[in-house]
DNA sequence: ACCCATTCATTGGCCGACCAAGGTAAAGTT
DNA sequence: AACTTTACCTTGGTCGGCCAATGAATGGGT
């Protein structure tokens, strides 16, 4: 009985192998799950699915772009891109416009409502994180930046999906 | 010059918003999609896909079970446990049967075929995992634990998606 | 000028995951 | 026994994501 993770011995108290096996890649998938779902919760009131605020906050950030720049940034399938923006086109959030300069790519940019939402979106991402961080003390929340951090670098390195590797690394 | 995190540098060496007012919540998206891209690569052998194999180990765990404990264990939507299955019936990997006992169960278990994956399985666990922690020694390991446990009790307190919290959390 | 490789974006198909709504069967109430 | 609530699962729809394949335009090589 060593009553190990709260979480496992909540359900069955029997841990799954999963967690035996993987604890860090069992706890990454229920934490991005549960996050995912805060997010849903809090970005509800500004009519945003989670994932299409870190489009917005891009288009906001940086006005009208290309459809590439959203991909790299966000560092998305260039399809999924694609139709997020159908859909936040759909709903009025945003604007596409043949580039003039390059007739094959698309400009993309926020419309005036949707601006509109941008303070709503910030403070929303905000509580999302305290909500995240509650209970953590400084320390503890730049050490597990730090953490993720070097798993996203791990991760990155083998999946080769980050494009543009130039070795930034280091402690 | 600061060259901050080394991932947002890569890209544009302008940190988004986002990363600004949430950096742990943008990490651990981004964390978890690198995470679920590897996992699928790993599980490409054993023709899997990603969140799959979590059904599966609880099935090789624990034999024939009834959806409800399944929709509990992995604490999923109960559709979404549903579509799981009826791909993993036509693959092959799970058969269902109805419940003598109860006539609105389904009894739930993994083929024979599928067994023969389980090791399989484990060890594409056990090398994402490493994959995933490569460079963290151990305790790093265990403080990285230690916080996505507390992260996930913050989310998951007010998501009140985990049904049976009886307050077990310590150290 | 021509051809070929690259880049930009889209489409279609698939999976995981959610919600909402529905149908059936088992428990609980009166 | 009849009624109501609850539990179990399914269906249909939506979104975020991926991959593979396609079409259109640009750009480089010869």
């Amino acid at each position: 009985m060593t009553r190990a993770t709260p979480a496992e011995d909540a359900c069955t108290n029997a841990l799954p192998t999963a967690a035996l096996g993987g604890p860090v890649s069992h706890a990454v998938s229920r934490v991005a799950r549960l996050h995912r779902i805060a997010a849903g919760k809090v970005l509800k009131g500004v009519d945003l699915y989670p994932g299409q605020e870190l489009l917005m906050m891009h288009l906001w950030d940086r006005g009208a772009v290309r459809q590439t720049e959203l991909i790299r940034a966000l560092e998305l399938d260039p399809s999924t891109v694609t139709k997020m923006l159908q859909r936040l086109e759909q709903t009025g959030h945003v604007r596409r416009r043949p580039d003039p300069a390059d007739r094959r790519a698309v400009l993309v940019e926020a419309t005036d409502e949707s601006c509109a939402l941008h303070t709503a979106v910030e403070n929303a991402w905000g509580s999302l994180e305290e909500h995240t961080l509650a209970g953590l003390d400084p320390a503890e929340r730049t050490e597990l930046v730090r953490l993720l951090a070097k798993v996203e670098e791990n991760l990155c390195r083998e999946t080769e999906d980050c494009p543009d590797r130039r070795g930034a690394a280091s402690g």
